[in-house]
RNA sequence: GCCGCGUUGGUCAAUCGGCUAAGACGCCUCCCUUUCACGGAGGAAUGACGGGUUCGACUCCCGUACGCGGUACCA
């Protein structure tokens, strides 16, 4: 590797929701900006003015910090390459499309959208599936290359409306070396003249990120698979601006697959399938419609993160849970996959579950408030991070805490009674109702001195302790789940546990 | 259609010519526990296909098949 300082780029166009495989290459660029001591800068790709979404922005800059996954430039902090919209850099990118016209790189197209359509019409009446404005066409269009000088002149005296198109040479061929797949080649004559400056003067995708790479001095270039076919486009261009040697190098990631059939996992199959797919929840401002994210169903942004790694990822070993500072020091580019990979959700929960058992049970605490919040329930918070530590193993993702342990804050509302009732008898019902005597006279209310009097009581009636200890959990939880009972009934405190003990004796009997 | 990129168990994946093909998730059996879970011990399950190259190929090369991506004045 070169001695450039490493400065990679993530550049969201701010449409809507952050989806996972935004994250994960973010992910990337943040891993290899950090391993080599180099800068991560967030670039807004606003470039398509009729798709601009409000609130997006905002959204994905929360969405990196919720991460732990902050740029060191961007729009939210500045830096020595603003600005970093490329709304406000609409001004720097005309000269350089010129430029290419002057050189013979690029050329004005005057054809409307009606004219383009009538070609593709033409063209595919004529047997050719998808219509290319390339070398072949380009002829028989409104151009700058058919036209004369003076009729160019003159449109663009009058202020004809025009789009600038990259001229792609006939015969050629285009070789670069991704990090990931090695060698890359593509014929030049396969590939269109695309648009670089559209009429309403903003550039487009092509245009803007190669001249926001240069300016911003980007030295390695990572993006989704999707954009390998549009490559060939974008070597040329730093190539016909004359900053070859400041080209980037390249990394297409691979794809995040559906985990049923085949496909590029989308916001659709997530709500298919009962998963989240976005990072956050996301409102959409237009139709109001929410879709659900990691963090609110229940995710520690640590397990997304590195479940998300291990998506197309791997050191070689058999780790799998990786602190972010195991992450930084051990990832390169070279270990990640060609392939796609299929998301599978239970292992995404696999994940959780191995961070939520790491947390501090005051923090998942903080985490579940919300959920107690929603149902209008209120404890203090010793309390319910007591309740978190009781019953944390048992969850996969944060919310399930309520799940496994709303007993702990709620009475059970019905019993598991065909767990009781067929063994039912009123030598158990004489036993309980003693044994709350018992427990309404203990000094200490706590686990081993329940137990004992549990114990003595049930040698002293000749009842074997294991036929008494689940209508007592019933009695407390109202099913058969939760941590160990005697536990429940020091956490529930004497008087919760008698009276629900009271309760639940009157709807055996 | 054309162009490009891929292809190891159901899923994530290791292997960079020596494989009796790791490990994890999930699944199944058993142990622990008179709840559930955690934990522990086992088990079933993998190199798309066909040709080369080689003493030897999952690994390299070439085809084929299949999948995906792209094919916009969207990114």
């Amino acid at each position: 590797m070169d001695h450039k300082k490493v400065r990679v780029r993530f550049a969201p166009s701010p449409t809507g929701g952050l989806h996972l495989g935004g994250v994960r290459t973010v992910l990337f660029n943040y891993l290899f900006a950090r391993h080599h001591r180099g800068e991560f800068v967030l670039r807004i790709e606003d470039t398509d003015q009729t798709r601009y979404v409000p609130g997006a922005e905002e959204y994905i800059i929360e969405c990196l910090r919720w991460c732990g996954l902050e740029a060191d430039e961007g729009p939210h902090k500045g830096g020595p390459f603003a600005p970093y919209r490329q709304s406000e850099r609409k001004a720097l990118y005309r000269q350089y499309a010129e430029q290419l016209v002057q050189s013979g790189h690029a050329y004005y197209a005057f054809d409307t959208p009606e004219e383009l359509e009538a070609m593709r019409e033409v063209e595919k009446a004529r047997g050719n599936h998808s219509p290319q404005y390339n070398h072949s066409i380009r002829r028989s269009m409104r151009n700058s290359l058919t036209l004369e000088a003076e009729e160019v002149k003159a449109l663009l005296e009058k202020g004809a409306p025009y789009v600038i198109r990259i001229n792609m040479p006939e015969n050629g061929e285009v070789q670069f070396t991704d990090m990931i797949r090695g060698t890359v080649s593509f014929q030049t004559n396969t590939v269109d003249d695309k648009v670089l400056l559209k009429a309403d003067g903003m550039p487009t995708y092509h245009l803007a990120v190669v001249v926001d790479d240069y300016l911003m001095k980007i030295s390695h270039a990572f993006r989704g698979e999707e954009w390998l076919p549009s490559a060939p486009v974008h070597i040329l261009l730093w190539k016909y601006l004359g900053w070859e040697k400041e080209m980037p190098q390249w990394a297409h990631l691979p794809l995040i697959l559906k985990p049923d059939g085949n496909g590029k996992l989308s916001k659709r199959d997530g709500d298919r399938l009962g998963f989240p797919v976005y990072a956050m929840n996301w409102t959409d401002p237009k139709t109001n419609e929410l879709t659900k994210g990691f963090r609110e169903n229940g995710f520690l942004p640590e397990a997304f993160v590195n479940m998300l790694v291990m998506l197309g990822w791997s050191k070689g070993t058999d780790q799998e849970i990786f602190s972010m500072e195991e992450l930084i020091e051990a990832f390169s580019i070279e270990k990640v996959h060609k392939g796609g990979a299929k998301f599978d959700y239970i292992k995404a929960k696999w994940f959780n579950h191995q961070y939520i058992q790491k947390t501090d049970n005051v923090r998942l605490a903080e985490l579940f408030q919300p959920v107690l919040k929603e149902k209008g329930i209120a404890f203090d918070a010793t309390y319910v991070s007591t309740i978190a530590g009781l019953v944390k193993e048992r969850c996969h993702l944060v919310n399930e805490i309520w799940d496994h342990g709303f007993f702990f804050f709620i009475r059970p509302d019905k019993y598991d009674l065909d767990a009781v009732k067929p063994k039912w008898n009123t030598d158990k019902q004489t036993f309980f109702e003693e044994w709350i005597n018992v427990l309404s006279g203990l000094e200490d209310f706590t686990f081993a001195p329940i137990e004992d009097s549990f114990k003595q009581l049930t040698a002293a009636k000749g009842i074997k302790p294991g036929e008494l200890q689940l209508p007592f959990r019933i009695m407390l939880c109202g099913g058969k789940f939760g941590p160990p009972v005697f536990t429940i009934a020091e956490t529930l405190g004497r008087e919760e546990t008698v009276e629900r003990m009271k309760l639940a004796l009157a709807a055996f009997a």
